[in-house]
DNA sequence: TTCATACTTCGATCGTAATCGAAGCATCCG
DNA sequence: CGGATGCTTCGATTACGATCGAAGTATGAA
């Protein structure tokens, strides 16, 4: 009778409000410690601590030791992609959290979706990659093109590092607030982080929001035309 | 601080496991009465009535009444989109209800994926269509191409129907047991249907299974080659 | 009309899980 | 070695929701 996976459990680990919130925290991409995930979800330490065994119990979180602390991320980028499809239906439903305010376009033009770049930035740089013919559609697998591996490797990436992960060094993220792809993957990490570390972009703090400096905004949308 | 969709209700409603029973038996893209929901969740019919309250008004399902039946089934295409990726990550986390018995491999051969055709056979459909630029990858926005048009109206399907609907022709969805795209759609709907209509497949009895004659795989397997 | 079927609503019970205070480990610092 | 910080475990409380029996509503059949 019964076929199929078990969807109840993941469910109902994301159904509590307090993990729920943990869980949108984790999104930001940035490892985070009991005491500050339990300050986003507005609950104490304790609770939080029991919240997080269960996620990492069901597979969603790992953790990391380091000295006292103990970070806690999203487990694989296939968390993030479930989660940012869930989210994508909640959007359309109408079930946002918060009163739209100044804050949402941001997040809507350039946000972290775990690790990497989403939102209207996100989208225009899969589409300018894919109109270069440096990245191929191939199913949901992205494929780097010879012409995108040069691409990648002059903007100063190293490509063999990335060849020497077992994740997929391309692969598709279904955008809430585009309704369209964007690059996730190894990738979309490196691109990230090349962003952040050439002073283009930063993260705002308690927020998946990325602002990109005019300068940082004149280079992307150089490197990146449509 | 609380920024984003509000996905903790979503994950509540399919983190009960009756409720996850129902939605799973909705997959097979049948609508069904509470009657019959009830029986495939184990429940009475008392609580399977609040139940589909609850999930009717959190958006996932939608009731039509005829005479004294009541029908459920998912709202939209995107919740079974969305129930899909999770039972993605459900399976790979090992997550499977069942032990793995004869049926699993007719499953993973070929199923019903909500409206449309999913397993082995459904990723290799996406493939042929590819293959021969009768679809077009763009982003995850998937296009028919002209010869993809002439295609589909030469196989008896009204391509002019398709155009009329709201919702898009093709797209992709994420296939558990392949970790690959399969075609959804209003067009993936319609080849579904034609091939059952064409009497060369025919769905299991309460499962998602689907079961090609001998004649009809030698014709799928005819018109889709790779 | 009367009866039967299909389903919903109400009300009460019961279990489970979220929550937090208090106590117990572990790690780092001086 | 204290003493402080970060976190987990334990135990008790509490609240919410799943469940079902019983009663109520709607549709169809005889």
């Amino acid at each position: 009778m019964k076929e199929g996976p078990d969807i109840a459990l993941i469910g109902s680990l994301i159904g509590d409000p307090a993990r729920a919130n943990m869980l949108t925290a984790l999104m930001g991409g940035q490892a985070l410690t009991p005491t500050e995930l339990a300050a986003h979800a507005g609950i104490t330490l304790q609770t939080a601590s029991s919240h997080l065994a269960k996620l990492e119990a069901g597979g969603l979180l790992t953790q990391r030791k380091q000295g006292r602390h103990r970070y806690y991320a999203l487990s694989e980028d296939e968390v993030g992609l479930m989660l940012e499809s869930l989210m994508g239906f909640a959007a359309s439903r109408g079930l946002t959290r918060h009163r739209p305010g100044p804050k949402d376009p941001a997040l809507r033009k350039a946000r972290v979706c775990y690790n990497h770049l989403a939102g209207d930035y996100g989208v225009r740089l899969l589409d300018s990659l894919v109109a270069a013919r440096q990245i191929e559609m191939m199913g949901d697998d992205l494929a780097l093109t010879d012409a995108g591996r040069v691409r990648v490797e002059a903007l100063g990436i190293d490509y063999a590092m990335l060849q020497k992960s077992r994740r997929p060094i391309c692969r598709t993220c279904l955008d809430w607030s585009e309704r369209r792809s964007h690059l996730a993957g190894s990738l979309g990490e490196a691109l990230l982080t090349l962003f952040i570390d050439k002073g283009w972009a930063r993260r705002e703090k308690d927020s998946r929001a990325v602002r990109f400096s005019d300068e940082g905004e004149k280079a992307f949308l150089d490197l990146f035309p449509l």
